[in-house]
DNA sequence: TGCTTGATTCGATAACCATCAATACAGGGC
DNA sequence: GCCCTGTATTGATGGTTATCGAATCAAGCA
């Protein structure tokens, strides 16, 4: 649970960026519906959105009581962002912060409208 | 089934396009959700890349071949990615066509990658 | 009207998953 | 070393879902 642990080879949308107007083999698809699953559930994409509307990183601590849940299960919920390769996290001391994977979102994003990235990247 | 049956009322993804950068309602996230969570399937991935990758409308003859599934498994996948609001389809006599509904993938994308449409937008 | 083809729906089933309490792990202070 | 706080993991449980065969619906044709 470090900076170094989430690699390419961890994050399933890095090894593969296609587009949706491009046939997907099965390998793609499975690795791109693993991290919209990931984002198919309301808390958890609370959760990103929690951690994207703050400024650099977001302590646990701050991310527990936003929801009427058990601790255990806030933890479950991130580590499936973090596996879906969309948050990473980092222990100082007693604390745990969480922040949004650079680019995670913007290669989900184009995936789904490859037209929109085109036309920005000009 | 036809065109008019997918109003805004009934596509869970028009009817709010929120930011995850800014912080989302349980509505908001639950609307959100059931979208990326019709996407968190890899069969239903390659459904929807198939028919976004031909021009106009694809017909259900030609989806179901493509998948080593029972033609109501896929029909029930169509059916998810229907209510989903991502795709419509329309019956022509005994055949049954479907295609992406206008500007819901571009709608999803923003909300995960709302800078870039801000600026495609310019 | 009866038969055929294509597609959707239904009901059962096994696999999957969100949630919790309990437990284990990580770190800090004395 | 002991105790505390914070966080992650474990295992059980009830709810959800992908898949199939059967049934039903929709349309076309003789």
């Amino acid at each position: 649970m470090s900076n170094q642990e989430t690699t390419e080879a961890d994050d399933p949308i890095a090894a593969c960026c296609p587009a949706l107007t491009a046939p997907l083999s099965t390998e793609q698809a499975a690795a791109l519906a693993a991290a919209f699953k990931a984002l198919g559930d309301p808390v958890r994409l609370r959760l990103l959105s929690l951690i994207a509307s703050q400024p650099g990183q977001v302590c646990v601590c701050e991310l527990t009581p936003a929801f009427e849940l058990s601790q255990p299960t806030i933890s479950h919920h991130l580590k499936l962002l973090r596996q879906a390769g969309l948050v990473d996290c980092e222990r100082r001391g007693t604390w745990v912060y969480y922040w949004i994977v650079p680019g995670a979102l913007e290669r989900l994003a184009a995936v789904l409208s490859p037209q929109t990235l085109a036309t920005s990247s000009r």
